[in-house]
This record gives C-alpha cells, structure tokens and sequence, in this order.
RNA sequence: UGGGGUAUAGUGUAAUGGUAGCACAACUGACUCUGGAUCAGUUUGUCUAGGUUCGAAUCCUAGUACCCCAGCCA
C-alpha cells in the first residue's frame, strides 16, 4: 500500500535531479546542503527541509552537508549551533566529516569581493542606512544612484582594506554591488555584500568587524563546497537573479537554487521569531517545552524520528503554500508507536475498587501481553489484588445507551485479570463517588469465561498496593486557532494561545513493571494514549508526558447531540 | 500600482494530451480481552470564461484569487 513498486511518484526537484543525471549537467554528481542560521532551535518545517536535503543525496548516491549560516555575529550563539546537530543526528541522518561553518569562509569571501570590486562590479559607499533605504526607491519607482557609486576602483581597494581593519565605526560604510538601481526586483538595486558590525562572533570571535551578507555569502559558501542543487525556500526566489549575478561575477562552479514551499501545520506557528517570542515571553517553559513544533519538543513530548521522517515523506514538495493538518503527524506518530510501543497499565483518574468477595491478603501475577502487534515483545506479569484503581472515567452510575463501561449491577472484564460487577456504590457527604464494591468471577482468571459469556467492555486497572505514583502531563494543542499566523485585526497571534495545552495529574498510579523507566522511554497506556517518560522524572518520582491520545470513538459518540445517547 | 511565484475533494498530494488516483479527515459496517489496532465500504475535486482537439487538470487567450519582495536579517 506505502510502496508504489517501481512507479515512484517523483516531486518535481527529484524530477530536475533525474534530469541533470541525464543530461550529465553535473558528471552525475548530486550534492546537496541543509544550512541553518544558528539562530534558534530547529522545528518540524527544518525537518521536512532536512529530509529533503538528505534524502535527496541518499536517494541519487550523493552527499549533504551540514552548514550553520552564520554570518549575523548579534543573533547567533553555540547553543543553537549543538541543539541543531543535536537534532539533526536525532533525526537519523549522517554528515559524516561534512560538518562546515560559513564562518571558515570568511577571507575566501573577501578575497572574492576584492575581485569583483577590482573588476569595477562594486563599490564602498558611505549612505547610512536611512539613506539607502531612500535611495533604494520603492517597488513601483526606481531607486537612484548612490553618491559614492563612481568611485575608482583603487579607492573603493583601499577603503574596503580599511573597513575590515576597523578604521570606520558600525554601520558609516557598506560594501555594494553596482547592478542597477532602476532594476524592477529589488535585490538587484546595488545591494550589499558587506556591513560594519563589531559584535563577537560565536566562533571567529573578533577577528572580523566586517560581515558578509546572506545574498554574497550564501552562493559563495554553497559554491565553495561544491553543491550541486541549492535548495531553500520560497521567499528566496526572488533572489535567485543576485545569486546568479555574484557568481557569474567569478570563475567558480555555479551550483542552481532551487525553491520549494516551507511547511505550516494547523494549531501551530512555525516562524522562528514566533517561537523565540513564546521562549523569552515564558508562554512556554522553553524551546524543549512538549507543546512546541521544535525538533527538542517533539522528541520530549515522546515522537520518534522514524513518524517524524514519514510524515515528511508523506506531505510531498511544491511550490505554493499550503497548510497540513496536524492530524496527518498525529497520525504517522501512532502508526510508529502502535507498531513499537510497549503497552502498560496506568490509571491517571484513580477510582478506587474493592472486590469484595477476594481474598483479603491474596496477590496473584497474572500474565499480560506487551505488545499485540509485536509477538515477540513477549509478556510480563501483573499483580491482582482485592483493592484495586480503575479509571473514573469508565463508571457511570448513571450510563446513556451507549455507554459500554462499568455501572451499577454491570459486568465488565478487568483486562487480561476477571470480570466483575459492580454492586454498589460509595459517595462522601458532597455526594462524589469515592469507592466501589464489585465481585469478581473465579471462573474468569486471565479475562476469559468458560461459559463463553460476552462482556460489553473491557477496562484498565492496578492493584492499589503495588501501583507506582507518577506525574502525568496532558498536552493538547498549544493554540486555540487552527491558523494562529491569520488573526484578526487588533489581535496578536498570542492571544490564541491555548489555556488548556498542558494539564498536569499528580496523583496518577503505573504498573510496577515500568517504575525503573528512563527518560524519553516510550510506552502505549492501554486505551490512554501513548506516553514518554519526561527529562524532569527522577526515580522514584516519574513523570510522563502524553504523547498523543489513542484514537477514541467513544469521545467522539460524547461530543454528539445527547440525543445519539439516550 | 512594478517585479517574481502559485491555483486539483475539508486538508495535503499524483496524473507531464487518453478512465481524475492516493493519503489524512469525516461517515457506515465487520472484527476485537485496548470504544486501540486491523479489514471492507461511502461522501466530497481540476479557480473562472472562452478557444484548439476525436479527446484538455494538462495546450492557447482573457480574467480572478492568493503568496513573496522596499533589513546594513536569513
């Protein structure tokens, strides 16, 4: 059904890939590069970019780099540079020896721009930043030239030596490319290649006082390694002529850009600044916070890489934005965990349970499945015991016709243990339901009854001396908007911050047989969801996070007019 | 208003002049010791208007809508 045997349905940069193999565009090389600004964590749109990038080059026996774009000294630190290697090697893919810095380009660079400015295609010009932005026109009247535009080539030398020296304060001098300042793409409008900024760089430290700019650097650092498709996105098409015009400006390979629509999921933002905005605000508890669409908060949250990759490979690639509805992730995040989740016995609402008719100080282990999907995942054992916890929400004194879980005078199976009836029912003066009585069926050890008689359900449960206490934190979307980057007017994305995206359970109970569990530890909560043990969990002090819930038809029957119940 | 892009079910994505297909979502039903999983099925689509053609999502013409660009960010 997932394979398509050999009809593989390419997109269209695999198609262009296949074509330049063809046509021997590039000796049958494919090299490609996945290159972010060390400037936040990376999120699931990097991701659909990475696996773009490196599974293109795994697909046509090629190779990507892993390059940080590091030429903005004030907004880039090292914590970004080892969370995005961090994620990327989480994700599963490879960079071997590729690991490369734009930074380490920087004398190339200007060795570079020392020859485009000798063969008189740029210039150093001295109009602060008001007056280039004036100068630059708008985008239906052309710019005008620059004052300094016709200085000779021997100036504009000994100047630009000057500014890399530090002899000009920030930002009194810029180095520009003469184009055309009349030209109708406003890149093309002589635009800078250089800017004067004392500022520490993460790596280079003070070394320079000059920074490249993304337009002259980034064909540069792709030509330097040798790519041969340059993939980025969208709003960079319009910059394809500049990075065409600097490297036809020099005698160096010409790799070709090629654009594709960066991803938006529904309940969710995606731009960087949005989410550094949710960290330096505290909406969040950080860039690892659960809740948040960064690679760290997925990987918290309990998601493996494998659902993660598959979801990039089932969204395709396109040239328009669109919008993916997250229930499509949901969905190839149960299809990895059903098939790879140990399942476990958790009670998260406790209801406490006493078998009357059970021996007061029996404990019996009973042999429960690991995993149904998994044979070999094998079994484990269970204690049974006369007090037991089930779930609240599978008793209702009062049951609507479609309710098939405990209630008075009912009988139900207690999975993989007996089945019971529930014969009465205990409330505390405010008329809350604190304890229930049921009697158990001897007959029915291991869930099944000799006399083959159905039961209409079957529930979750711990014995209550053995169950281990444990925090649980629900999550559910962290915004209220299917569409939080389109709000109406006078509001701020902000304000559709869900209040209820994380709902914290302290006085939850797991089977014994997960009390050593690690962090990041991945298990399926029978009929709960499936659940990742929390970096914050300590032994004897767990915490887990729900992952995603389970698909579940009876939430669905609830959100009904009451009438399909009654 | 200048330039650059893009339009296929609710959402996403195929079909490259020859039966509009797939996935998710939604809805039925079967099965089930997870109201899970699985299986079977149903509903919904080519932006609009013309034209070329035996035949158009695809080619042509004219519209419409949406996205990107006026950082010394990337």
């Amino acid at each position: 059904m997932t394979e398509n045997n050999s009809e593989q349905r390419l997109d269209f940069i695999r198609q262009m890939v296949v074509e330049d193999n063809k046509s021997g565009k590039w000796k049958g090389r494919v090299a490609t590069r996945f290159p972010p600004e060390p400037n936040g964590y990376l999120h699931i749109g990097h991701a659909k970019s990475i696996c773009l990038n490196f599974g293109i080059a795994s697909e046509f026996g090629g190779t990507c780099n892993l390059r940080f774009d590091d030429t903005n000294p004030e907004k880039e630190e090292q914590e970004y540079v080892d969370s995005i290697t961090d994620n990327v090697k989480w994700l599963g893919w490879d960079w071997q020896d590729r690991l490369y810095f734009a930074s380490d380009y920087f004398q190339q660079m200007y060795d570079f721009a020392v020859h485009i400015i000798e063969s008189g295609k740029a210039y150093v010009c001295d109009q602060t930043a008001d007056q280039v932005r004036e100068y630059r026109g708008t985008l239906t009247q052309p710019g005008k030239n620059s004052p300094f535009r016709n200085r000779s080539i021997e100036e504009n030398i000994d100047l630009f030596e000057r500014m890399r020296k530090g002899e000009f304060a920030d930002g009194t001098k810029t180095l520009r490319a003469k184009i055309d300042m009349a030209h109708p793409n406003l890149n093309l409008r002589d635009p800078i290649m250089y800017r004067i900024l004392r500022a520490t760089h993460h790596r280079t430290g003070d070394t320079w006082c000059i920074y490249p700019t993304y337009d002259w650097a980034h064909g540069l650092e792709d030509s330097i390694e040798g790519i041969t498709h340059s993939i980025c996105t969208l709003e960079f098409e319009n910059h394809r002529p500049l990075y065409d015009w600097f490297i036809d400006q020099l005698p160096i390979h010409h790799p070709q850009q090629i654009e594709f629509a960066r991803l938006n999921l529904t309940y969710t933002v995606m731009s960087k600044r949005k989410l550094l905005q949710l960290v330096e605000q505290n909406l969040v508890k950080g860039w690892d916070d659960p809740r948040m669409p960064t690679i760290s908060g997925m990987r918290r949250r309990g998601y493996s890489p494998e659902s993660i990759r598959n979801f990039c490979t089932l969204i395709g690639i396109n040239k328009f934005n669109s919008t993916i509805d997250i229930a499509l992730l949901e969905h190839c995040l149960r299809e990895d965990l059903n098939k790879t989740s140990s399942r476990v016995m958790a009670v998260i609402n406790p209801l406490k349970v006493v078998i009357d008719n059970y021996p007061d100080d029996q404990t019996e282990m009973l042999d429960a499945v690991n995993n149904p999907e998994d044979p070999s995942a094998g079994i484990r054992k269970v204690p049974f015991s006369k007090v037991l916890y089930i779930e609240q929400d599978d008793f209702m004194e009062n049951p609507p016709k479609k309710f098939f879980r405990l209630s008075p005078g009912r009988e139900v199976r207690l999975r993989y243990a007996y089945f019971i009836t529930c014969t009465n029912v205990v409330k505390d003066s405010a008329g809350k339901i604190t304890e229930l009585h049921c009697t158990y069926d001897p007959a029915t050890r291991g869930g099944d009854a000799p006399d083959g008689r159905k039961v209409k359900s079957t529930i979750h449960w711990l014995s209550a001396k053995d169950a281990i206490k444990a925090e649980v934190r629900l999550y559910d979307h962290l915004f209220t908007s299917a569409n939080p980057d389109d709000v109406p007017e006078g509001k701020k994305f902000t304000d559709f911050l869900n209040p209820d995206s994380l709902k914290t359970l302290d006085n939850c109970f797991i089977e014994p047989s997960i009390a050593n569990a690690k962090p990041l530890n991945r298990f399926q909560f029978e009929r709960l969801g499936y659940f990742s043990v929390d970096i914050d969990s300590r032994p004897g002090k767990l915490v887990f996070n729900r992952t995603t819930t389970l698909k579940d038809s009876w939430a669905k029957i609830q959100q009904k007019p009451t009438a399909d119940l009654i």
